[in-house]
DNA sequence: TCTTGTGATGTAAACGGTTACATTATACGA
DNA sequence: TCGTATAATGTAACCGTTTACATCACAAGA
């Protein structure tokens, strides 16, 4: 005896040691579903997750108790002990920009659909903070992943080459690419804006980007720019040629900039409607006719632009089916294991009231002031 | 030995029974560190988790075992066995809206600061969808809860209750409630709008409003327009009352209705910007000047309501210092258990260039062409 | 020198499910 | 009648962490 009272044999310490006092927390689990029904856990776990593969009297059973302890699984358990989590997670540069949401929302209700739970998030536009946010995502066990563009930086590429998730991206487009992706064609469709205005006899026709930086679709919209322009054989003035965040003032401050010029283009091609309105209003705003004395075109097709006044010349984007078709990539690559094949859907210009006949290249009177600077 | 062929011994089965066989997956865990490190897995745990609770040395040794095999801890397994999860879950009616943006974005920084995760999730307005999307956070064992509104399922409180979990609610405010908000008195914006357009002389206003079942902002910018109009003696015609979804065509639409009445208003009260741009633009098409013939006014103060000509009348909303505070709200309720606060954040009246005078109550000449008819 | 307190570290149970494998019951063909 | 394939159910290992408690080393006080 008295070896017991200085030496703790763990062999004598007994079943008795109980752990983790929880008395508050009263959720019932599959083992209380278990005993409640009168079957082992694995047969409750199968009658709510393959109802199919156990008798009708038994399922029936479980799901009375489920209904009767008013049951909740934990979907950490389930994702520690089966390694799924029936869960896409998604990054997207910003939820400020009206047009994301079509594709979130698209893409949200395709995965929900197929039982797939969407895990957001929002990267600002920063390749750290995205990076982050994929690291998250991984952590937290999801099946796969959406990605905006192509554009991402190398860790991005190497954490889920390590993590062996499957992922597609939108919005992006580029020819010679393993990463599989869901998107259009920026540069053609820039080409195609240019190819309307030059047909309209403008030769003087400036571009209003959005920061080229990080952002594969700006940058093709850029080089599709440059590229038509040239294909006409117009070579691109760098004077025309700016790069803003997408806001409503840079589009404004934007016009006042090549209204300065010596030689003022007929024709403003934005990087996006954001930017195109910005443009118009402050043409409206300085009485300058659109598009009578100056041409605008937007790109994304915004719900606004079809009924402003003039209503804008734009690119139509695929949003909503960018979205469904990334989902339907994903659970056919998570539940058959097709392979992640790419795909560059069509986006085509809609011709509306900004875009019109070139002005006469006669100088023009200066710069009115503005009617109306902002608050 | 006979015995032992027919009949399976349990206690002779020994430790060779091996389970689970995956040659595939290699990720390293908090075993390999604690092997790699030459400590124990408790160790380990507590060197990433509390870093001043073990020696210098020690945590070293750790961390860099962590960064040698490239260490990523799995969500799952930490939230399982300690029951947090550091996330906090966010249901909104919709991404469509550029107002909430301001708000989710906020709030997710907010958060971050604080160590949180967001889950953000979208009802698209649904009730039944709001409630799925609860329940299946909850099932991801989120710390904590962001609701939009007051005005939500029975179904969704009683979930809330039983869950213990706890929440807030933005954009949303109520006089006599136990439920935590940071919101904005919508009625008392709209009796300001009806104040500024009384004082400029208005006798027949109109109020285009958000569709009010389901959303309490709706329903209370509603009441506070009636209850404006009573306030300065005039009642509320309920020709002059229409409910539309939030959507421009839906304002170029109850313009044209509006028009249509013999006695058609001065002034059109819109329950957000974009049923506000969509009158705007139809006025404009029509030739109707604004503010000289029609004031307008909208709600929540998009940007681009400013850049707009004439810029809109609206009502500023703080989108942002919502979510900042409800993230700060949450995060102290989470990590000092200290009670929520409920909160009224003002909401002021932005004047810009759609309000003016009351034109004179001529006749007006009818349904002048669409110059614009859309798509 | 002998407690005794303190801080660092180790041990192993527990979290709540899933699922490989064992077992049992049932149907079927020879 | 018996062996065997098949379907339904049970047993318990396992997923990767956290953490209550045990242990140990060491310093300080008696």
């Amino acid at each position: 005896m008295a070896e017991n009272s200085t030496i703790n044999n763990p062999n004598i310490s007994g079943p008795s040691r109980r752990r983790r006092n929880k008395p508050w927390a009263n959720k019932p689990t599959v083992k209380d579903l278990a005993k409640e029904a009168g079957v082992s856990t694995a047969t409750v776990s199968r009658a709510l997750n393959q109802p199919d593969s156990v008798s009708e009297d038994l399922r029936h059973r479980v799901e009375a108790a489920a209904k009767k302890l008013d049951y909740m699984p934990s979907a950490a358990a389930r994702i520690l002990s089966s390694n799924k989590s029936n869960t896409i997670g998604a990054v997207f540069p910003t939820l400020n920009n009206a047009i994301f949401s079509g594709s979130i929302e698209a893409f949200e209700n395709t995965l929900a659909e197929n039982g797939y739970t969407l895990l957001l998030t929002v990267s600002s536009y920063d390749q750290k903070n995205e990076e982050k946010h994929i690291r998250r995502l991984l952590e937290r066990g999801v099946d796969g992943i959406l990605l905006v563009g192509l554009n991402h930086s190398k860790a991005v590429w190497e954490i889920l080459e390590k993590a062996a998730c499957p992922y597609v991206t939108i919005w992006g487009y580029r020819r010679n690419t393993d990463i599989p992706y869901i998107g259009i064609d920026n540069a053609k469709a820039a080409e195609q804006i240019i190819d309307h205005l030059v047909e309209l006899g403008h030769k003087r026709i400036a571009l209003l980007a959005g920061i080229v930086r990080g952002n594969d679709r700006a940058e093709q919209r850029l080089r599709g720019f440059k590229r038509g322009l040239k294909r006409h054989g117009q070579d691109a003035d760098p004077e025309l040629i700016l790069q803003r965040p997408y806001g409503h003032e840079y589009g404004r401050e934007a016009l006042d900039i090549f209204l300065g010029h010596a030689n003022p283009p007929t024709a403003i091609v934005c990087g996006n409607d954001v930017l195109a309105m910005g443009v118009l209003f402050e043409a409206t705003a300085r009485g300058i006719a659109v598009p009578g004395e100056l041409s605008i075109t937007g790109y994304d097709n915004l719900p606004i632009t079809e009924h402003m006044m003039p209503a804008m010349t734009t690119v139509s984007i695929p949003s909503e089916e960018m979205g469904v078709h990334a989902a339907e990539a994903l659970v056919q690559k998570l539940k058959h294991n097709e392979q992640l094949t790419s795909e560059c859907l069509p986006a085509p210009l809609i011709v509306r009231g900004t875009t019109g006949p070139a002005a006469l290249n006669k100088k023009r009177s200066g710069t009115k002031k503005r009617r109306n600077p902002g608050s």
